[in-house]
DNA sequence: CAAACCTGAGTGACAAAGTCACTGAGCCGA
DNA sequence: TCGGCTCAGTGACTTTGTCACTCAGGTTTG
């Protein structure tokens, strides 16, 4: 139950649709859910474990990645301020385990609703379901880009377009990640990316130092993510 | 419009949700819905191209795959009587491009409704809403099985594991299958097929002649699938 | 019937990526 | 300043993908 107006106020800031949502709908929401605030490293969702509740995310961000056997991990998609783990609403209405783990990357704020509640909802509200249909079609797309990725892209031109994505969301030449989370974001290995990294400094693209890389090349490194 | 009782007696048969959704919604089906015959190899969907209808699949298989650019593919899931491929359905709710690309394996007979049904069913219907996010969240376990494993197991595992789920569909000892379609289900080149399958036939556990392969020892290929 | 043709399969050389077992380098607290 | 920690580099090897072929078994057709 969510009575602080401030709170309420931010919430339907956060989730837009729900101002295209009856009063109604607005009220039952805000006075079922529960707001939590869930620490960096927290597991939200463990593979093939059962999906308890629905987390609207309202501040932090949320992971979503696989992990394998020997300890390698591929991100499959991020949960922002506004959206939701939509694979585990899906778990929720279908009563399936989770195929995934999710991860809580940073301090999260969200706004947990029951399963009966997500159900219910999309009978009755379409705002509510529109919401939720939109986010599943999205990570449908970005899963079906990364298994795209995988198989049909060189790692060294996944790894040039995955730091000029990171350098566009913290602008600045130097990026701060150690090899083997790039690995973790692209589902090899830290050795696989330190040579592949080597092999860019050696012409002379970006410059490597222990916790960060500098992007030299900037246009060319483009060129290598378009092209190859 | 369908109008033959036989006709709707099949319809009803194939789709059980319609037995629990109402009178009302069942009538509505039938009578908005188009039934399709579809030869083998016709596109439903196109990698990237919008979803103009949804087709619920009476009879045939249908296969959605992803293509790479150097003409590798992987198969992502089959489409069989009764099911419906949600990503389409996903797409259309969304407004989104189809990621992958959609074919008729077989001919296929399928009940075709539009959009707009579609999207307005999802709120006066919940045996449709239950049906298609029952859809939705297999195929998503589907696809997230299949990141899994071309991530994080071995081909010759996979293929034999692929060689015993076939075996298990079309009892009998004999496989009919190229090296080149068991490549395009695993997302590898023939090439490594066939060193692969050279391999196995070379430990005594399978048999190669042109188009098709003999299992000889299961239990010991059974053995390979589960460990390795 | 035999030559031409097509599809399926094998081969060898190489490149890309993952694995393993190390070594070494920078950094921080005791 | 010593020890311990995290991060990164290295070399040898395996697995998988790619390329450019050749070859083998059928079918079609002149």
């Amino acid at each position: 139950m969510i009575t602080d107006p401030t709170q309420r106020g931010r919430i339907l800031d956060t989730f837009p649709f729900l101002r295209a949502a009856s009063a109604d709908f607005r009220d039952t929401l805000l006075d079922s859910g529960t707001l939590m605030r869930l620490p960096a490293g927290h597991l939200i969702c463990q593979d093939g474990s059962e999906c308890a509740a629905l987390p609207l995310v309202l501040s932090g961000i949320g992971r979503v990645y696989k992990l394998g056997e020997n300890g390698r991990e591929i991100t499959l998609y991020r949960v922002e301020p506004g959206q939701s783990c939509v694979v585990t609403a899906s778990c929720i209405l279908s009563g399936r385990p989770f195929p995934a783990i999710a991860e809580c990357e940073t301090q999260v704020e969200a706004l947990v609703v029951r399963p009966s509640e997500v159900r219910q909802w999309m009978g009755t509200s379409t705002p509510w379901r529109e919401y939720v249909f939109g986010l599943i079609a999205g990570r449908l797309q970005e899963v079906f880009g990364v298994l795209d990725a995988v198989l049909f892209q060189r790692l060294d031109q996944r790894l040039v377009a995955l730091l000029l994505g990171m350098r566009k969301a913290a602008p600045g030449r130097d990026i701060r990640m150690t090899h083997q989370a790039l690995a973790a974001e692209l589902g090899s290995s830290r050795e696989v990316i330190s040579r592949v990294l080597k092999g860019l400094e050696g012409q002379g693209l970006l410059r490597i130092t222990r916790g960060h890389i500098e992007l030299l090349d900037i246009p060319e490194l483009e060129r290598r993510a378009r092209e190859g």
